[in-house]
RNA sequence: GCAGGUAUGGCGGAAUUGGCAGACGCGCUAGAUUCAGGUUCUAGUGAGAGCAAUUUCAUGCAGGUUCAAGUCCUGUUACCUGCACCA
């Protein structure tokens, strides 16, 4: 009898949801166990078949955990908010709202059809009023708590979007999502302060367990760097204050320079003389976009400030100011000290404009280039620090400077704050209020959720503005505070936003009184196991973080961190090795292979496919392989014997496969545990026979992979009570994972002359001795110098 | 430039503390089943030499430590990912 997904796949999913196997429960005694994969962004693309990848693999980690006896939550929702809905929506003249419904149930009707042991009691969606409420009023606490502010800024705008971006959606100079140009735009935006948490998010990694790659990557991102503020007095009078994490090397300053953009440039339009020539850099800076500015990176330019000259500290010399755009003036103080004999961009510029290098640091050779390294050199030239080391130097420098009042330690980050305004239609309303008496002023928490009005037009609007504004009578509100007239904010929330906290809705995602209550947050905090994409490392997973300590903060969830446990999945890439797209034609569809191989061999595939962290391209030849492991375990039927027991020459192998099996799952070395489970049905293949016990156990292990053929095996094949999906996960015993008699390997001087078979248990003289026995020819006449014996491995004699 | 990672057959990939390199799968070869194709089953399959037993060479490259190295150490190359004029 042929095995037919297309008849059992569908049933055991019916009786599934029927049953409510996967579903949480509610005020359990049992330990809890939540699993969380990245909530999908129902695209109108439908399925990747890049997404049952995480998926299955939590399935098979959830599925696990109850046949271990845990109360698991494995929720799933739809990240829904964002540009290419609303764009989809512009251009095919749909409601966004209709556009989200019809994907998300297409990509429910997907995911459904593999059989992951989803709670869909749980769905959430951030676009559901009932959801962004909450988005929302985490927005409103923010604000409360002075994390939220409004800013005139210098912003990342996309001119395709019409619309601002967070730096972290800026990928080489363009916008991460359309690839088009992204230009700088002054506007006011709202603002999140995750700078304030910068410390935090850095310390805190040590808690959890990621992926050194991911910590790493964090760290980097956020960007902790040490040094000093040193004050520099000016010609001019006014201080300037330059951030420097080589205070050591003051005494080798020998010109400064500060960002176009500095606001000293404006008090000193008197003094300067060359002011036509400095306004012609600041306009020529200021059309550049990042992708330019990144491009020019190694040819420095700048202009030397005419009439203002700066005095280094220490030396009491003058010298030089430029404005140069290789200093940022969102970094630091916007100035810096230039040391060219110690820093390689100072050294570049220094070369081209022709400025002095003042070596003060021993070791290299500072005409030929900067010499950076920190570790060897000897302070010289620098008064007080020589003969010091760079480290000692550094600490004598700074209490110097602070004795003389001049300067001060000083931590800096790269992070900057997030720029959490977009002028779109399809995201959260910002639950803000601007009345011209009042300012900006928060609406009441009863008034939420805000709801997102429904306009003619979705277009953005060359002017900057989001679409709401043109949305006249939702627009015109009253002030909360006064009373009088106020005009509501109409800018949205980020996509990120609804993301940020969405693991917490699901722990009680029907709570009308709470994002969710005190029970639900102590029962299930924190996620255990989160998988997801690298790609989220410096957005989601950062932002999550962030607001996730903000509410730790404000007492409304237990724990400091969201997640206990990340890991990252590799993509899933055409067979020609590439990214899978549309243009390359190498696409594969997951319900083409639902359908053609069923979703247990999809599934099988996907996680035997290779190292789970890794990319790994597509092999249509491969899935084949694991639909012939279905066949051969259907098969398995036509050998089944009557039999209670595992019998003695199996109890080895599947006490062995049960242990490995469950560790390379944990570890996330799916591929091999499912090799392990094709080695043990060709030995029973090979033995000729499976008792009903062996079956069983075989099948456990199995389903947790392949859920739908291994019910319909237990089912009529009675292999015991009720379904697969509701036994106990099977325990092996460690004695019984060793073979009594063993092969072991003799080696002389390390090269195989024979192979023999002992008891497991033998003394090493014992077995030395079978060993010498069995290469007594290649011994005779020799002296035995070293005898090696390791247990269970092999036997090495070295002899002259 | 900084950080992290990778390198093993024709391909995807295995290899607890250093202990039989290539598990498992794909592909390929031969045979059986079949009218044929597909399926399924059996056997073989890193490279070279040999009729053979056997033997030599093989984990990016070059050294080293060790009875024994894919694994440890030193140096080096290539590629991937992220960040990058962050003072």
């Amino acid at each position: 009898m042929k095995y037919d997904h297309k008849v059992t796949e569908p049933k055991w999913q019916k009786v599934w949801e029927e049953k409510g196997v996967f579903h949480a429960e509610e005020h359990s005694e049992k330990p809890k166990f939540f699993a969380l994969v990245e909530f999908p962004y129902p695209s109108g693309q439908g399925l990747h078949v890049g997404h049952p990848r995480p998926y299955t693999a939590l399935d098979v980690i959830s599925r696990k955990r109850r046949l271990e006896g845990y109360n698991v939550l494995y929720p799933i929702g739809w990240d829904a908010f964002g540009l290419p809905t609303e764009n989809f929506a512009i251009k095919n003249h749909i409601h966004p709202a209709e556009v989200t419904k019809n994907n998300v149930a297409r990509f429910k009707k997907q995911i459904q059809s593999l059989g992951i042991s989803f709670d869909w009691n749980r769905e959430i969606n951030t676009t559901d009023p009932d959801y962004y409420k909450w988005t929302q009023w985490i927005f409103l606490q923010l604000y409360k708590h002075g994390l939220a502010y409004k800013k005139e800024m210098n912003v990342n705008w996309c001119t395709s979007c019409k619309c601002v971006l967070a730096n972290e959606e800026v990928v080489n100079g363009v916008c991460e999502r359309c690839g088009s140009e992204v230009i700088h735009k002054v506007k006011s935006q709202w603002m999140l302060k995750i700078t304030e948490y910068a410390q935090k998010l850095i310390d805190d990694l040590a808690e959890v367990d990621y992926p050194e790659r991911v910590k790493a990557s964090q760290i980097n991102w956020i960007g902790r760097s040490e040094g000093a503020e040193v004050d520099f007095n000016t010609t001019a009078g006014e201080k300037l204050t330059v951030y420097t994490t080589r205070p050591d090397t003051l005494y080798g300053a020998t010109y400064m320079v500060i960002s176009p953009e500095h606001p000293a440039i404006k008090n000193w339009a008197g003094l300067i003389g060359n002011m036509a020539e400095i306004e012609a850099y600041q306009a020529e800076a200021a059309k550049k976009s990042d992708f330019e500015r990144t491009e020019v990176a190694k040819d420095k330019t700048g202009v030397c400030i005419d009439g203002v000259r700066a005095i280094n500290p220490l030396t009491g010399r003058e010298i030089p100011i430029f404005i140069s755009d290789y200093v940022l003036v969102s970094y630091g103080t916007g100035a810096i000290m230039a040391v060219p004999a110690h820093d390689t961009r100072d050294w570049e510029f220094a070369k081209k404009f022709n400025l002095p290098i003042i070596e003060v640091v021993k070791g290299g050779d500072v005409e030929k280039e900067a010499f950076t390294d920190c570790q060897t050199g000897i302070m010289v030239n620098s008064g007080i620090l020589d003969g010091l080391t760079v480290e000692e130097a550094k600490v004598k420098i700074k209490a110097h400077l602070e004795e003389l009042g001049i300067g001060k330690a000083k931590v800096n980050y790269k992070l900057r704050d997030w720029v959490f305004s977009r002028q779109r239609y399809w995201g959260e309303p910002i639950p803000m209020v601007y009345c011209e008496k009042c300012g900006y002023v928060p609406l009441d928490e009863s008034e939420l959720p805000l709801l997102l009005p429904n306009v003619e037009s979705y277009e953005p609007t060359d002017n900057g503005e989001s679409p709401l504004a043109t949305m006249t009578d939702w627009v015109n509100t009253t002030c909360p505070c006064c009373g009088g007239k106020a005009k509501r904010e109409t800018d949205t929330m980020p996509q990120w936003a609804g993301s940020s906290w969405y693991f917490l809705r699901y722990m009680d995602p029907h709570n009308n009184e709470a994002f969710a209550s005190d029970e639900a947050l102590n029962y299930w905090s924190p996620v255990d196991w989160y998988n997801g994409g690298m790609e989220h490392t410096t957005l989601h997973l950062l932002y999550s973080r962030f607001w996730h300590k903000f509410l730790y903060d404000i007492g409304v969830v237990p724990t400091k961190e969201p997640y206990k446990k990340r890991t990252s999945h590799g993509m899933i890439l055409g067979e020609d090795g590439q990214k899978m797209s549309k243009s390359r034609g190498n696409v594969i569809n997951p319900d083409e292979m639902v359908d053609l191989y069923g979703a247990d061999t999809l599934r099988l595939y996907e996680m035997f496919i290779g190292d789970f962290e890794k990319a790994a391209p597509w092999s249509t030849s491969g899935i084949r392989g694991c639909r012939r492991l279905v066949d051969r375990y259907w098969n398995l039927q036509e050998l089944l014997i009557e039999g209670d027991e595992i019998r003695p020459e199996f109890e080895a192998s599947f006490h062995k496969t049960i242990k490995k099996v469950g560790n390379d799952c944990e570890n996330l070395k799916f591929n091999t545990a499912i090799a392990a489970l094709m080695a043990l049905i060709n030995e029973i293949y090979a033995k000729g026979s499976v008792t009903k016990k062996e079956l069983a156990i075989f099948t456990i292990l199995l389903s947790i992979f392949a859920p739908h053929v291994c019910e319909e095996m237990w089912d009529i094949n009675k292999l015991g009570e009720g379904i697969v999906a509701e036994q106990p996960w099977p325990k092996y015993d460690e004695n019984k994972c060793k073979e009594n008699t063993i092969e072991i390997v003799v080696q002389l001087a390390g090269k195989i002359k024979a192979r023999i078979n002992i008891p497991a248990d033998i003394a090493a003289a014992d077995a030395i001795a079978l060993a010498k026995e069995a290469v007594a020819n290649e011994l005779a006449g020799k002296n035995i110098i070293k005898e090696i014996y390791v247990p269970g491995k092999l036997v090495n004699i070295v002899a002259k």
